[in-house]
Formats: C-alpha cells, structure tokens, sequence
DNA sequence: TATGTGATGTAATGTTGTAACGTTTACCGA
DNA sequence: TCGGTAAACGTTACAACATTACATCACATA
C-alpha cells in the first residue's frame, strides 16, 4: 500500500488552496473563478456545468452563461483544482489541489454522491496496463458506480 | 496474471455468438436488433447512438430514431453484448459475449480507436478497493485516455 | 375475434457541450 | 496619460447526446 500524506482541506482552506495552486501554475484567480469554485465545492454529488451556472447566476444576481463555466471547469480540471467524472458528465472540486493522482471515484448509484480512493499502487498498476499496450500519455479514468454504505 | 480463454469473434461469427446470447438471455434476436448490432460492430472507435442511427436508416432505407437505437443499445449492455464507453458517450460491441468480464478500455485521443484489455486481477483489485469503501453491486468503469502505438 | 404483450415508431423535449465572435479589464511600455 | 496587447468574460447560436410519453404493429393465445 502506497503511503501518501494529504492535506484534505475543506471550505475556507480549501478555497485558499486552490487559489494558491492556481497562481501557482500561473493563472489569475479572479472573481468569477473563485465563485465557480466556491459553488463547486459546497456539492457533495458531482456537479453539471449547468447545475454550477445556474447557482452562479443566483449568486451574482446576473445570468452566467453555462459556457463560461466550462471554460473555467476546464482550466480547473487541466490546473487539477476539479476532476471530471466522466459516467456522470459533471464535475467535483478536488479535496487535495496541488497533489497529483489518479483517483479511484465511487459515484452511488442510488444517492448521487461521490467519494473518491486514492490507491497509487492500483493507479499504477492501470498505467502499466496501458503502456504495456503501446498507449502513451495516458490518463486513467477509474470510477466505480454501485450503492454506497448509506444506501445499502 | 489470471488466464482466461475466450473465443474473440467477429463478422458473421460475432453476430452469431451475439444471437445465442440473446436468446440465451430470454429476449429476440429481431431484424432492428440484427441490423443494429451489425453497424455496430462495423466500428472499430465507438459509435453514438446517433452515428448507428444514421447507417441503420441507411441500411433499411427508412428513418430510424435515435430513441430506438438506445433502447437497443441499452439491452445490448444489460446482455453483455455491448459496452458503453463512458469517457466518449459511445458504444462498443463486445467481441466475447457471453463471457463476463470487467473490461478495461484504452481510447486513442488522436485517433479515436478503441482497443481493450481483460487483466481479471486488476480489475478484481478495484472492485475490492470499492467494496471494502461500503460499495455494493459495484459496476468498474475503467477506461484509459492517450495516445495508441499507431499515432505515438 | 378479442385481448395481452413485447417491439418498434413518432414527436417533442431535456441535457450536455462547443464554436465563433464581440466586449471588457488589467497591465505594460512609450 | 495614452494607446496597445492579451487574457478574461459575455452573448448567441448551434451541435451532440439522451429521455419521455404515447401511438402503432405483429404475434400469440384465450
């Protein structure tokens, strides 16, 4: 098992870390960014670009349009301050910005909501899979749909 | 490395081992599910509903609404005859029904193809990973985005 | 024939994602 | 302070993906 400290931040510290690693990889961090990213996290269940538009517009009292938010969804899942669940078409923040993985999300089936493995080992062991293959700049996506320990 | 023979069909023998399953499975093997499953497997990349639905209109000389093509679709997956590709909102046939499996895709960013690998180890590791989370009926979906051997 | 069932057809609509292009803002050097 | 430039953001339109509700058809069988 793969040893890994983390830094799981939430509200307040986790916005403050995102901003960091945001500039940090030399991007602005305006208003509108830090309000996307702001309604992002407080979802538990990932988040359509539109559902985030809509509380956005609320928000700022101003329709924004929901392509202005996947451009800045965009930029937060290339800077890894989001992550794209790709069998739910939305997005969730991530807990641990400015710390690499390849996560292992679990979306529940039956509530919506997602957690998410870090298992660098088994991650890997994908990647290998891959590469074994011939495939290069590979980027694993590993969810796992099913019924969480509540809805059981 | 977990060993497992499968019989990997395609053409005429694919649709075949496709009918068996199906009916095997308690449902029809009808001429719209014939012909759909044909395009299909036509496909090397994923095919859309929509890309099946335009070649089966083609085909019959007659509109066939997307609508139906999911419906399909949707029965080829619950039967294992087919896969969906979450990352590409696309479908694949499965060159070995009848044998299950959780599959591990490998989708080319440049050329769209798609290729999978069967590693029975891994993915048992990650649906271990997900039950001892509190997941059940746990559903793998584990797809690997990059760049194929060819267009390296 | 009447009735039930499963498969397919039709139409409308909802959801997700992009493209193209115009406007604003922040900042920099003259 | 004045333009110039580039990044961010706004607006509109549209493309792609998916579902819903309901109608119809074919076939089996009471």
């Amino acid at each position: 098992m793969a040893v890994h400290n983390h830094h799981e931040h939430a509200g307040a510290s986790l916005a403050q870390a995102a901003e960091s690693a945001l500039v940090e990889a030399g991007e602005q961090w305006t208003d509108m960014r830090a309000d996307i990213f702001a309604v992002l996290a407080t979802f538990e269940k990932p988040a359509s670009a539109y559902d985030i538009a809509d509380l956005v517009s609320q928000k700022r009292g101003k329709r924004v349009a929901p392509n202005s938010v996947y451009r800045i969804l965009d930029l937060f899942v290339t800077t890894n301050l989001a992550r794209r669940v790709e069998s739910a078409n939305a997005y969730l923040a991530n807990s641990h910005p400015g710390c690499l993985h390849d996560c292992i999300f679990l979306i529940c089936d039956s509530c919506g909501t997602a957690t998410h493995i870090d298992d660098d080992t088994l991650t890997m062991n994908v990647r290998a899979a891959a590469e074994h293959a011939g495939f290069a700049e590979v980027r694993p996506v590993i969810e796992v749909r099913g019924k969480c320990a509540d809805c059981g």
